[in-house]
DNA sequence: TAATTATACTAACACGTGTTAGTAACGGAG
DNA sequence: CTCCGTTACTAACACGTGTTAGTATAATTA
């Protein structure tokens, strides 16, 4: 059973065929005649050896290596609080496996080495998909320019790479549509991180929109910054507290942040929703098993990574895309702090 | 620049040697006299090319893909609440890159189909990673059998297949330590899942050892069993506080689980850890959040994946293993629940 | 019947590397 | 001067596949 395995030189021999047959048996090449007879002839041999055609001699003589690299580019610590990169991956895998295309993972640290271009530079990959803070890139832009296939997750300012993300705008309008929806009258927000990162903008965006279209004015006053950890959302949210006319609901973009802003409402025996009502963003794995359980917004992670790896194959295979970048609309998840 | 790539070939004609030359040169070939002259000519040469070798000639020419093959055995929906997995990747693919080696993704649903063979039928990887429920498995058994290196990710009861797991009993029994050294004196047990899993027992053994050794009676009745989910864990906990004798503290063996339990302990008005101490098991993300911060016990996600990758390595490179099994601590993380 | 065309294949090259066996050139020992 | 060993290379094969150009044979047409 340790015999070496069979080739398809092994095939024909016993099929009593060439190999080019076997090779079109096998490939289904289309615009080829085979007869019937000997296509089961190839068929049957190759069952009987057991025959799996060796992939590094495909790759080798098609040029192709039907691989897709998956570049993360984060630190160790923000990968284990990515609490949808996982998702991410599966989706992209499932795309992958479903046109034949593996996925192969790279995890650097740091963006200065460049690392991710020994997989290009070695055929080892036939595109990228990149996750990670997008920030200028030269090597990125460089092997986009030169027709490298290129997938962001996520947008990158001033480019015309392909990119697929949620839209997060629209996330966040959904969410103050449904708290006006619910009847609250004095929205306010938290966001999930400083202005100055796209992500916050676009949420606080998304509030601002839905405010407009309700007929809300827009209180700046009511409007706080978050920086991803729940301290700094319990920070927040005792700063709306105090204010002379407070929010009857509050908008935190981020469920991370929104654990925070829970605490410092219950420390003040007020209750979630009767005295304020709380929406999050993101729908982290414990949101539904928070006290109570956080109404947000569901990222479409799976479908960010499926859809990334749809396009990256789409342009592996030289088709073209009908638009640079695509936004995956979210899901309102609607439990009890509303 | 979208010229085609240079070959060995194209840098041994530059360097005015032959191609051997320069295979040697580059790949650093021992036992192989090169002068020093002609090694920088080849250096150069390649450097100006821009050389890189190509990895599918490489493989097809050498046998080899240098590539792990992380095999994920598991829904959709389990690897989304699988906190750890991802580390496990990091890991695995740090491991991985040490060597020379890439990580290859592939996520499973089901066992029966055996997806995974195709990975090593087709020679895409020298080695797998497994990681899923390891019921009993004859493809993977054979393959083991047949000297193919195969590591799991947790223990496959009745094989001799090399894993590398998390020693739980250990961390249980660190757990329970640590509640018998804060003065409690009655520790009840709430466990992870049915003892029907090898990993729900495992935790059980080290809850009672930790008991014999601080010399305290083991009382069966203080054991209830919870089943992955926060409401397991509420209803668990609602019974062990219904008792006559209630606990003072309890050793949930699961972060998730320890939720529910917490909300049970709150709901009734008491105060943790003042009325009653839990301590976790697994320490998810969240963990540090939770009203107050969970205690728990921190599995060492990157390193399991670490060395699953290493031993992979090893046993690709032929070497033996010292042991079957490697079982990594775990670590105490106390927070305000204890 | 002769010429064309469709059918069913095969011979031969290409892909880019690793590696074994072999060979000139040269210096030193006998 | 001859023999031998060392140094510094190279020729040639192997890896297993995809694919183009070409060739017999049989079927159809003029």
């Amino acid at each position: 059973m340790s015999a070496k395995r069979a080739t398809s030189f092994d095939v024909a021999r016993l099929a009593g065929v060439s190999r080019t047959t076997v090779s079109f048996v096998l490939n289904k090449v289309p615009g080829i005649q085979i007869s019937e007879a000997t296509r089961r002839n190839v068929l049957e041999a190759a069952r009987q050896l057991n025959y799996h055609p060796n992939e590094s001699g495909r790759r080798l003589s098609s040029g192709k290596s039907r691989m897709i690299g998956l570049v993360l580019l984060q630190s160790a610590e923000q990968v284990f609080n990515d609490a949808f990169l996982l998702q991410v991956l599966v989706g992209l895998e499932e795309a992958a496996s479903r046109s034949g295309f593996h996925v192969l993972l790279k995890h650097i640290k740091e963006s200065p080495p460049y690392e991710y271009s020994q997989l290009i530079n070695e055929n080892h990959v036939d595109g990228i998909v990149f996750s990670g803070p997008l920030q200028e890139d030269p090597l990125l832009i460089e092997l986009h320019s030169r027709g490298f296939p290129i997938v962001l997750m996520g947008q990158m300012p001033d480019t015309v790479i392909p990119y697929v993300d949620a839209n997060v705008t629209l996330g966040a309008e959904t969410a103050v549509n449904h708290l006006v929806s619910r009847g609250y009258s004095r929205i306010g927000m938290i966001t999930n991180a400083s202005f100055r990162y796209a992500t916050a903008r676009q949420r606080r965006d998304g509030y601002c929109q839905a405010l407009k279209a309700a007929n809300y004015d827009i209180d700046e006053t009511l409007i706080r910054q978050g920086d991803y950890t729940p301290a700094s959302g319990f920070e927040a949210m005792n700063t709306l507290l105090d204010a002379p006319d407070r929010p009857d609901a509050v908008f935190v973009a981020s469920d991370v942040v929104a654990i925070g802003a829970m605490q410092a409402v219950k420390q003040r025996g007020l209750r979630i929703p009767q005295d304020i009502a709380i929406i999050g963003f993101d729908d982290i794995p414990t949101a539904g098993h928070l006290d109570p359980p956080l109404t947000t917004i569901r990222l479409p992670a799976f479908g960010i990574g499926w859809a990334a790896g749809e396009r990256a194959i789409r342009l592996i295979l030289g088709e073209e895309l009908e638009a640079q970048g695509v936004l995956l609309d979210t899901e309102l998840v609607i439990r009890q702090s509303t």
